[in-house]
DNA sequence: TACGATGTTGACGCGCTGTCAGCTTTTCGC
DNA sequence: GCGAAAAGCTGACAGCGCGTCAACATCGTA
């Protein structure tokens, strides 16, 4: 079953009208059904994974919790893997605009990003309704993590946006693929235990580790041109 | 068909001999049997977890590679995961040695331990036959983080220690769980990047981790103090 | 030697995977 | 509107991995 069925039009509108609506931006129904089908799949994959956890979901799970046929599925995505890359850069994609709003807001202030960029992360992880979190969130031993593309394209932004700044404060001798590395390791693993509960003052943690930056980054220059 | 089946001995020793050695080192038949096929599983689950990668890897491609029916697995270990577990642990404990090392070659000298720290994590990782690193090093976008007691306890054991630098040089406004998140995740972050090649001097990536993290702990002490 | 105890074996039932022939719905030219 | 063609949904199916277990083999012991 389609899940536009459901609401299946009622509407008595010619041929031409839907031609006409579709030159305009009303999609055709079946360019509907198919969005329709995907956000299910998608939602349906968000609550099965924060549900079994990525080792423990299928993709039948994912399709029961919907109300397409088995074999529907493989024409949206080849595997459960697919789903949850999407789901991922879906959270990429709604987390880039905070860095970028950090960076405007700096300005030329190195601290000021880093704190903001910190805390826009820190606070991202923890309220943003994403499949990261709740499944980081689990007590399991083996984790998953996922570098895609998407997610690799938002360190490359990071580290543009470090380089420049690295620049600017004449830190020419700190290699920019190892200062990158480490604010992303720092984030991750004080995130990582902010969604555990191990740590709890975000903005107190946001602070930490925009100082820890700033001073490491200061204390590698100064070694490593002696 | 048992590991030891090939081996099978021909020795003629009476059972009175073989309780005597027993209660000495050697072990009965039994033992080393067990011994044998836990030891088989390992080796073999090591090669295909290289091969096939975490979540491409089957109990039964596992078994497969061994001398073993399907349903000894079960004997030894409950699923791929657990295996993969044992595996890591190996690891741990291969490293956790290392650390102790420098620990004790570094005396008071908190940067000299944590060059050496340093260094001896990203020497292991790249040199090491253990899972992680050729798994690592596949270029999946999916890869899988393994959180087993035995990596806590280094951790602890590793928290252990920069507390008691922390106290040494005064850094008493230093949030040890925050540093310990971050030294782990600078440490991962740059480890990772030296598997895929992206880095490739590892006494230069060691000292920059090294520097950064003294740096940014005596910066966050100035700081929050302020 | 004989007899429990211990461990191995592989076939089995179950559920998941990805595919595909058949069917339903939509589109589009007339 | 109508009818044919295109698009895409459906669920049964073959293949395979899972964990179990009754039957069997080997070991330990008296």
């Amino acid at each position: 079953m389609q899940v536009l069925r459901a609401m299946k039009s009622t509407s008595v509108s010619t041929q031409k009208d839907r031609a006409e609506s579709r030159e305009g931006n009303q999609a055709g129904k079946r360019e509907q059904t198919k969005l329709a089908n995907r956000a299910a799949i998608l939602e349906a994959g968000r609550q099965i994974f924060a549900e079994l956890g990525y080792e423990g979901t299928t993709v039948r799970d994912i399709i029961r919790r919907t109300e397409l046929a088995s074999g529907t599925f493989y024409n949206y995505f080849k595997s459960k893997e697919e789903v949850f890359h999407a789901l991922h850069d879906d959270g990429v994609a709604r987390f880039k605009p905070l860095l970028r709003a950090a960076r405007e807001s700096a300005g030329q202030d190195f601290q000021a990003f880093m704190i903001t960029a910190f805390e826009a992360y820190f606070n991202f992880l923890m309220n943003d309704q994403s499949v990261d979190r709740e499944m980081a969130a689990m007590p399991e031993w083996t984790r998953v993590r996922f570098d895609t593309p998407e997610s690799l394209a938002l360190f490359d932004e990071l580290k543009a946006d470090i380089i420049a700044f690295a620049t600017e404060f004449k830190l020419d001798h700190v290699d920019p693929e190892l200062l990158t590395a480490s604010c992303v390791g720092i984030a991750q693993e004080i995130g990582d235990r902010l969604l555990r509960g191990r740590i709890k003052d975000i903005p107190a943690a946001a602070r930490f580790a925009a100082y820890f930056v700033l001073g490491g980054s200061q204390r590698v220059q100064s070694e490593m041109q002696a």
